[in-house]
DNA sequence: ATAAAAATCGAAAACGTTTTCGAAAATACC
DNA sequence: GGTATTTTCGAAAACGTTTTCGATTTTTAT
């Protein structure tokens, strides 16, 4: 029981594969007879176009590859759910690639997914350091491609991201808002854009209220992991005592912090305010609930997609195409964490 | 600047298509010296196979499906890890899709994957009713297909689960051996195979240590969620005040009952026992932290990975091959919300 | 030297589709 | 009836690879 091709169909109906063709796609110049004849045909012997020869004939294969860090992450995830239903509204598959955080995994997927002649690529970078090479090949070669979140601000690529700065310097302010004076922050680690840009807006929105910076209440993630936040936590509070809010990278971290001062019952939000980023799933359970900056994710996913789709229509039609930007806005969610 | 071919390497060289494609896979009967050439021409021009062809010619994709019905989800985020994982090992690819639990996405998404020609699909069901269709279709065909989790227990495909019943049987067992009494289940909607086996389960688990089975302890979600455990965690203090022990469908509506008991004040575990199913990361970061089923869902990725490719290699080489059930070990994990 | 064996190569078919372009058939017009 | 026009069709090339099988060349043996 082999999969029904034209030839069969075109053999069986004594006609011409060509003219098959043309029926099933509706051309014009075939006779209503013939084509509802070819039809029918079809129909009966579920003839489904052969991708394969499909895409060899087309030079297309209408399936975009995703690489991300890591797929078990509440973000990552939903920026995924919005790229895959996006994409199926347009009739594109999507092939995902994971790189934990590993930039040689990186550069093999995406020669990958070359080699498979995905359309395009949408991609969110590891957090090793900052050897592109393998993304300006990606531009090199004209292929459509799109970064969002962790992303080279160098590479002249189009991307989809949020202003970390503002989103930062607005939790910080935010902290501020609800009485803390002295405020500490843990970051992540020294390379992804995300990480530095977010410290800058916790300094920036520090110097926005005349509070002083120092540099001895900022604490660097190596892993961003829950462990880290409640190590962070015991750390803040032996080295400063009178700490009452913490900025933290992401809400992972800031769940840890919760759980350290849960543990030994220091008071939040009374005598520290704590405040995470990204609005995790987890971030509205816990308790006491826990304030962020409300990243959208799934809209990234979709915005990333839809740019993508700008590119490959652009290079399918040869049309030169600037790499387009776009950025989606944050929103600070108070919750139990930093009421007054 | 068009991708490298056959044909041009041959013309630069002055031979034959089929020598270079021969010398390119090293085949035995092309001298060192041309193989050698074709190597470094092939090198320099970066040539890469066109999968296009290479998928017409070879009948293969070297890539398989997906479905599931929800994405951000930490279970089936971690299991899609572990088929991404297992799968690059191999060589292949995957394209996830979603279903959103509804059956009619499913069957148009059975469909386009079998349109794309992917070599095979791993599928967990959406919980809509028991329509299995497409899902015999793709026996009929001789699809290699493989479901894991929510499953269908007719249908006659191979299978990657854990024991439902006994692992449910195990949790409430736990709670008794931490001296509950009287405990009640908040179980899953009515039709997923899981939730009745773990419904069934439970039961037997009251059985076995001759706790009389009550039908009005028994609560059952409609969307298994957070709210839905909170509202289920009140009802159950006002129509039964003297439980003692409860065990959730899953993780998420077990948070739900400890933010209840939280908010009110209600200590966990002194006045009652929890217990959830499928160790979602949350479970550890809540306080008190909560016990629940280790569920290997990296595993059940990578064995349902494993089981298709069988039934993959199998199909190409024409053997026949009966479906295989692959049941994964289930642990209790003993946290705050169960001790003593 | 010749015959036999081994090594090296290439023509061609096949995978299944899309599309161009010209040919044939049907219809229109005068 | 003949010519012009419109409809309808199909041959063939192209996409780029893999593989069979026969042909040619080189090496070995005698």
């Amino acid at each position: 029981m082999k999969e029904a091709t034209l030839k069969q169909i075109a053999e069986t109906l004594g006609i011409s594969i060509t003219t098959v063709s043309k029926a099933l796609k509706n051309y014009p110049d075939v006779s209503d007879k013939t084509r509802k004849a070819v039809h029918e045909l079809a129909d009966t012997l579920q003839y489904k176009p052969n991708s394969f020869a499909v895409n060899l004939r087309m030079q297309e294969s209408r399936t975009i590859g995703v690489i991300i860090p890591e797929l078990v992450h509440h973000f990552f995830s939903s920026v995924i759910d919005g790229i895959v239903a996006e994409a199926e509204k347009h009739g594109y598959l999507v092939i995902i690639q994971q790189s934990n955080e590993s930039v040689v995994m990186e550069k093999s997927q995406v020669e990958l997914l070359l080699s498979k002649r995905v359309d395009g690529i949408v991609m969110s970078l590891s957090n090793e350091s900052n050897d592109d090479e393998h993304l300006k090949e990606l531009l090199r070669r004209n292929v459509p491609f799109v970064q969002f979140d962790k992303i080279s601000k160098l590479l002249n690529s189009s991307k989809v991201i949020i202003d970390d700065q503002k989103a930062a310097c607005d939790a910080t302010a935010h902290l501020i808002s609800k009485g803390c004076k002295k405020i500490a922050h843990i970051r992540g680690p020294v390379n992804p854009q995300n990480a530095i840009d977010r410290f800058l807006g916790y300094k920036k929105g520090l110097e926005k209220h005349d509070i002083p910076f120092d540099p001895s209440l900022v604490y660097t993630c190596s892993r961003v992991s829950f462990e880290e936040g409640k190590a962070f936590a015991a750390q803040i509070l032996k080295e400063h005592p009178d700490v009452d809010g913490i900025f933290c990278i992401t809400d992972l971290v800031a769940v840890g912090v919760l759980a350290y001062f849960n543990e030994h019952k220091i008071p939040v939000p009374q005598q520290v305010k704590v405040i995470g980023f990204s609005n995790w799933f987890m971030s509205q359970v816990i308790t006491p609930s826990l304030s962020t900056v409300e990243q959208p994710s799934y809209e990234m996913g979709a915005a990333a997609f839809n740019v993508l789709l700008e590119e490959i229509n652009a290079r399918k039609e040869n049309r030169v195409r600037e790499p387009r930007t776009v950025r989606l806005e944050t929103q600070i969610i108070e919750r139990e964490s930093t009421r007054a």
